[in-house]
DNA sequence: CGTCCGCTTGACGATCCTCAAGAGCCGTGG
DNA sequence: CCACGGCTCTTGAGGATCGTCAAGCGGACG
């Protein structure tokens, strides 16, 4: 108690996340609850309608919630990238599936025992409770696109999202990549579109120059004023 | 201080609303920095894009929450029922239109005042964190509703959800009636559809005989079981 | 070198939107 | 009290968008 322990001292998202609103003290009793876990691309961390045993800080890599229909569609309502807060604190069971888009590192801790030290560290509780407003802003941005913005709109849209939230090689001139975490059929459960709708809003992209793809998972955004364009406009 | 105002003694939403979690003397806090608004059907609490400077307990009515394209399209995130809470008590700028579906009353409060008593008041804000994650949670679930369920299927389940949440009258044979605080085009906001399409698909319930339009706003459930159905099933 | 898997492309069709007209409700005013 | 005009809502026809089904391409890997 009261030694911040080894991980958090060299932990890469330590003044990201959650922890950065609290002192070492308390960061040493969020130390002692939380291990360190890792799910590889595919595994999930919790399947809605389980149990809700787990929060955690997203260490490293991506993870996707979900939801889906009785009969089986499903939709991505969100990607949580390093430094975000995973789980559902205050639900017995899980709403959502929280399944990882890439390798992904995590520090994980029991809920009942987060839960009890929120209680007890307001600047940890408030700085949760902004966030999950936060949160609550990009879901009602997204529920604007997944109702009102075409096909296109929803491509490019997202590919510009990608590109500020995701580590990027910016080149000589001006030309911005990055690897996509996705594969076609997750980037049309985020949408709300089908695997040949978002190809075909991608091989337009690049028709009018706007992107390149030099690898299946790798946008190059050579246009972003034009890119810009085709999220926001009508017809472009 | 101390004494709880009258209004507050006599509210209709006393112990659904925020103040269930405040003892007397933290209500008359509260209750001090608050006053009665009356909005007209079709006012604005707030829009956004502009300052976010009140908060407001719901009393009676219908709020929406909106979002709109810079082109123009709208799409509606959310309905407000009494007893909720209205506005954004940590952005200096609103994000969303607050605006009436019906007359409505609310009792507002300057948001930062607001903000002060939630950060001296640890029950207040602890509820306030309990219903934001609850509200993630309905926002997810309208995030399924926009991206993957069909029209027939958001209008049907769309018509459920209001007859849980509306003063309805429930008749003899088991039929439930309610009006609509929505006309179609605010329903098709809602839904990410168009009037007409909205229309058709009421129409088509009425063919079926799942419902009963005795109104132009007023709906009758004639058989339930048959209008689950149609939220749900994929083709039915 | 061949197979597998993810992606692309094409043709077709269903769903939903657009445009346009018509029907029903309601307040207003004669 | 009824006629009128202005709404909203309904209904129809036609078309655009996006989904479905099916085939072909191409890189990764054994």
């Amino acid at each position: 108690m009261g030694i911040v322990d080894e991980r958090c001292a060299t932990c890469l998202v330590r003044d990201q996340a959650l922890c950065a609103s609290l002192s070492d003290d308390e960061l040493s009793a969020l130390g002692d609850i939380g291990r360190t876990r890792f799910l590889a691309r595919g595994q999930a961390l919790m399947w809605a309608g389980g149990e809700s045993d787990v929060c955690a800080n997203l260490i490293s890599g991506v993870i996707q919630m979900t939801v889906a229909t009785n009969d089986g569609r499903e939709q991505i309502v969100g990607l949580l990238f390093p430094g975000d807060f995973v789980g559902q604190p205050f639900a017995a069971e899980a709403s959502l599936t929280f399944g990882a888009l890439t390798d992904a590192q995590l520090c994980v801790y029991p809920r009942k025992a987060f839960v009890g030290i929120l209680a007890e560290h307001a600047p940890l509780e408030r700085l949760l409770f902004h966030r999950t407003m936060a949160a609550l802003d990009e879901a009602r941005a997204r529920m604007l696109m997944l109702g009102r913005r075409s096909a296109g709109e929803k491509v490019a849209g997202f590919l510009i999202e990608l590109s500020e939230r995701l580590p990027c090689r910016r080149d000589l001139d001006g030309v911005t990549t990055f690897e996509l975490p996705l594969d076609r059929a997750q980037i049309a459960d985020v949408l709300g579109l089908t695997i040949e709708t978002v190809s075909r809003q991608i091989t337009k992209l690049k028709d009018v120059g706007a992107i390149a793809t030099p690898g299946r998972r790798t946008i190059a955004v050579r246009d972003m004023g034009l890119l810009l364009n085709h999220a926001d406009a009508a017809h472009a």
